[in-house]
DNA sequence: TCGTCTTGAGACACCGTTGTCAAAAATTAC
DNA sequence: GTAATTTTTGACAACGGTGTCTCAAGACGA
């Protein structure tokens, strides 16, 4: 067990107690040439004391931090949760640890933040952008640290970046419901300047034309926005759907909310889509068509992508782009599937 | 802008644009009394060089970080995630960032989480403990580092703790299931080394035990033991069930699908409530009756009690307990409402 | 004009660790 | 046994800031 005194007690004092130089003690911590009977004896004091080298100290004379942080617009999200996760699982793997920020989805936190991790000279940052019309934020960061941004993507791409084929996924999801007989399709999602969003009205536009067939869509500039009396007015009354793809996770639970209200049920009275899964979407009656992202792979690949820039190797920015995958229950008309 | 060398710049970099002494720069930085002049041309040259005071030799030499650590069982469960974001919350209005780490619910890597974050000199930890059998791991905490847990209780109580009304919590949801008629109510639950486990079956075996009915609780050690099959042997043939209390949140998702795998709504075939609300609950049919626990305010009130700590003040520790509400839907046999 | 007080600014050491370099010790060769 | 080498070790100076102390300069009253 270890001796506690006042203080936590420093490579001085294991040296001291091993009765050799403080730089034999650093030797002995770092696998350096040591002899053997001197690593036996500094061990030893290391132990008795409950040495713990200063990770500051080390980091400020190495010019890193083994730290790296990570900025989410907001935790509550599944996707996120999940996400930063298996960052962090991947970190930890690699003997760093995540310094979490939330941005709360704006810019000028997420700026904010930004600057006070590289003050805490973090080595790498992954970035999952509250704005992506802004240019890269590349411009906060000093020399030597890299960023990786996931979910969305920024303009200017001079950074290494994971995405799912959010495209895809939306024009998958609407052929199939397309292939039900729907018509009048309407895309509800909101923020409109993220490029998830961009990406998702796109694949949706282009499946709808590619069935000649008017596109819908009705987007909030933010999710509050989303009531029942704005489902009614703008979705049912202005763009009679018949069906309805939703956007995103707090579309789908404001959509499924508003339906309700509205004496409707999601999925039976009107056939119904929604990006990302989460837990209980199976449990829902009808149970939720999705189509899923790999929330946890797109972390660790994000993770991944920062640690192989941090060893050195790449320089050119890479993209990569994950499969989402169209999930079939109930909801979208698929009565017949258990 | 900034201009940015190959390395980013120091406070010795300004002094020296500034035309000042290396400790005049730090003065500005400080904003201790320094020439009207003076302090213009040091702002000047800072901005100039986009300087960005290095957190880690201010740390180093204050022996302090500005960081918490926080450590959590499991991201992925949506209480966590929102009580992880209510202390971020916190920590940022008070000038802090905060470390993340999962343990995964095991004992090992939470302490050894804590070994390293404690090497990482955090001034302040917050804990949901995976473990509440085992002591406190304030022997890992060196002087003046201290601990608030929440969630889990530790054995020997020498923390700060948040936790709810867990015990209130149940007996009320059992009260709540007999008012109803209801007699064979079997809890089910995992993880019994858990202080929340334990709270929760007490208020149960409370509840039932004022009503003259024999409690019938059904544990299991991991929640991948709750199978289906497991729930039709342990639960139906052997219990005989005719509702059900879910102590948590991964065991209420396993056994609604459980139930429907055999054949069973819960709700309508078995009424069921669960500990812990969650985003669509009210969304199922029958909608989830649950027990809500304030978990924004549990973040919340955890960093509060911790920074109150690190600014000194308070001697012993405090518990802090929150209340849970009993939120009524349909699941319990409430059908009545909406 | 001189001494006292106030204010501002620089020199220096230090926080805990590691890189550099040269000295000391151990090893080998002759 | 001595010289040439190799290894092991320690002194010293960093890393980027801040606390302490001292000293210089200006303000003020007598």
């Amino acid at each position: 067990m270890a001796i506690w005194k006042s203080q936590a007690p420093t490579l001085l004092d294991v040296a001291r107690l091993a009765d050799v130089s403080l730089k034999t003690a650093s030797r002995v911590l770092n696998n350096a040439r040591v002899n053997e009977d001197k690593v036996i004896r500094v061990k030893a004091a290391m132990e008795r004391l409950g040495y713990r080298p200063n990770e500051l100290a080390r980091g400020l004379k190495a010019q890193r931090s083994a730290a790296i942080g990570m900025i989410v617009p907001n935790l509550s999200d599944p996707f996120t949760a999940n996400a930063v996760n298996a960052v962090q699982e991947v970190a930890r793997a690699n003997g760093f640890v995540v310094i979490l920020a939330s941005s709360g989805g704006d810019v000028d936190v997420e700026r904010s933040e930004i600057v006070s991790l590289v003050g805490r000279q973090i080595d790498g940052l992954i970035v999952a952008p509250a704005d992506s019309r802004k240019d890269s934020f590349s411009d906060l960061l000093p020399n030597g640290v890299h960023a990786v941004t996931f979910d969305q993507q920024l303009r200017n791409a001079d950074l290494d970046s994971v995405t799912v084929t959010n495209r895809r996924g939306t024009r998958e999801a609407t052929a199939h419901l397309l292939g039900h007989g729907l018509k009048r399709i309407v895309a509800i999602g909101a923020r409109p300047h993220l490029y998830t969003c961009r990406e998702r009205v796109a694949g949706y536009r282009a499946a709808m034309k590619a069935a000649g067939i008017e596109p819908r869509v009705c987007l909030v500039d933010h999710e509050g926005m989303l009531t029942p009396a704005w489902l009614k007015d703008q979705v049912f009354d202005l763009q009679q759907a018949d069906a309805i793809l939703s956007l995103n996770w707090v579309c789908t639970i404001l959509s499924l909310r508003g339906l309700r209200e509205l004496g409707k049920t999601a999925g039976r009275d009107v056939p119904m889509l929604s990006f990302d899964d989460f837990d209980l979407a199976d449990m829902l009656t009808p149970a939720l068509s999705v189509v899923k992202q790999p929330a946890e792979m797109l972390g660790r690949e994000a993770a991944t992508l920062l640690f192989e820039r941090l060893k050195g190797g790449r320089v050119e920015p890479r993209t990569l782009v994950l499969p989402t995958s169209l999930i079939l229950r109930e909801s979208c008309g698929c009565r017949s599937l258990s």
